[in-house]
DNA sequence: CTTGGCCAAATTGTCAACAATTTGCCTGGC
DNA sequence: GCCAGGCAAATTGTTGACAATTTGGCCAAG
């Protein structure tokens, strides 16, 4: 993964303007790729590498790479460079406790918002669990996690308030990683198709309290088993 | 305020570097001046001026610009620049909602720490409370947002969450704009200071549920003073 | 008088070179 | 053998110049 011709791969796009803000398509690579674990925790992201690797100059990169520490999976130590955050235990309860406040309000929101919306909240969460069930039967993880976080941020975006998005999408970016740093993190794939098919159908049938109660449960129990294998990591 | 000298009055300081990350003291600066109304809603935030004004050159400039952009007090139109957002109604409702939520969130992880954190808590609260006081008095009202603000930064920065700190430091942010946009926003600041008081109170006695119905109380009440004063500067 | 396109000004987006700082190693002395 | 001091390499931080794009005004045609 150093210079080699083969760095290319990274380059998903050989140019990079496509009418949208620049800085902000490599922030996206990035975040993809780190949550991915194309970079290791700890590991140094040097800004000159990155700038011939996606064939642009180092400034769009520093932005880049600012928006990302600011995301809080980079981060910046002066004159020094930005590393890929690790998580320890503590950090993943303070991930999980903000995603359940944040997640208990959208769910009190979409509660509240007219029926077409929550239908269509479902529709879009029915076809992201469907995808997910596929990739369960293939067991890949990568694509599991990824559709864990989208189910979520689905959720979440159903309510339309744009700063409860915002702030979840960051949270939901560091979720990918604490999952990815533990290799096999999801100790029974069924469980989860399942509790996540709870969560839908409790939102389809407005059962407020217990779907509250079903979000709080299925968090709590993603701490626990986040941090067991974590502790478990660290151990080994 | 365009580039005559008397602009000089907006660099607080004439270096800028403290060994500190330089781009983020900008950052500070600005935001800072953008919530106490040194930029109206809505104009633009000119780079090369920002440069001259702060003795620097465009690079820290943008990438301050680009932060505060992250955060949601400026608007980065691509090939045009950045502005001041402008809050609507809308807005205000959004961020008062998540604020609910987080420092419900906070108030939980509170009561859940150690008595000498709640006490340390508790302690910082009642100085900024008798700040507040002092400049009711002389009402001064710039200082009492600000610390209207730095009193819930301060209840939740008690909890020791970064995540929850983070987020919550962004719309505390958004909201004394959406305080400064409406001039004399705070219809009885004797109900302002008391209403702080009580929550201090509620957070000293440990009880619960009165700090959360309080902590709701009190920001529904501060949303319905923001809309109607806000609809009524849109009417006028 | 209105409308269409063209032109120029201003501003941001990008880039490459230079400066400053940190770190690790190497050498010299104790 | 160990420690202190300095030196060199690498990386980020900063700067000024150049390129691209949008916008508003101007002019002419209908």
């Amino acid at each position: 993964m150093s210079t080699d011709s083969t760095s290319a791969a990274t380059t998903e796009s050989p140019f990079v303007l496509e009418g949208r803000p620049t800085a902000q398509l490599i922030a996206d690579q990035l975040r993809e790729q780190i949550v991915q674990g194309a970079f290791l925790p700890g590991q140094q992201v040097n800004e000159s590498v990155l700038a011939v690797q996606l064939n642009t100059s180092r400034g769009p990169i520093r932005e880049a790479l600012q928006r990302l520490s600011q995301e809080g999976i980079l981060v910046n130590k002066r004159n020094r460079g930005v590393f890929v955050r690790e998580l320890t235990s503590e950090d993943i309860r303070e991930i999980y406790a903000v995603r359940q406040a944040l997640e208990s309000t959208a769910a009190e929101e979409l509660l509240a918002s007219p029926s077409e919306t929550i239908e269509e909240t479902c529709s879009v969460l029915e076809e992201t669990l469907g995808e997910m069930a596929k990739q369960v039967a293939v067991s890949n993880w990568q694509e599991i996690a990824r559709l864990d976080m989208q189910f979520h941020t689905s959720f979440v975006s159903g309510t339309g308030n744009s700063r409860l998005i915002r702030s979840y999408k960051t949270l939901a970016a560091e979720s990918r990683m604490c999952i990815l740093n533990l290799e096999v993190s999801y100790p029974r794939v069924d469980a989860l198709v399942e509790e996540h098919q709870v969560l839908l159908d409790l939102l389809a049938r407005r059962d407020r309290k217990a779907l509250l109660r079903a979000i709080r449960l299925h968090l709590e129990k993603a701490v626990e088993d986040l941090t067991t294998q974590h502790d478990k990591a660290l151990g080994a």
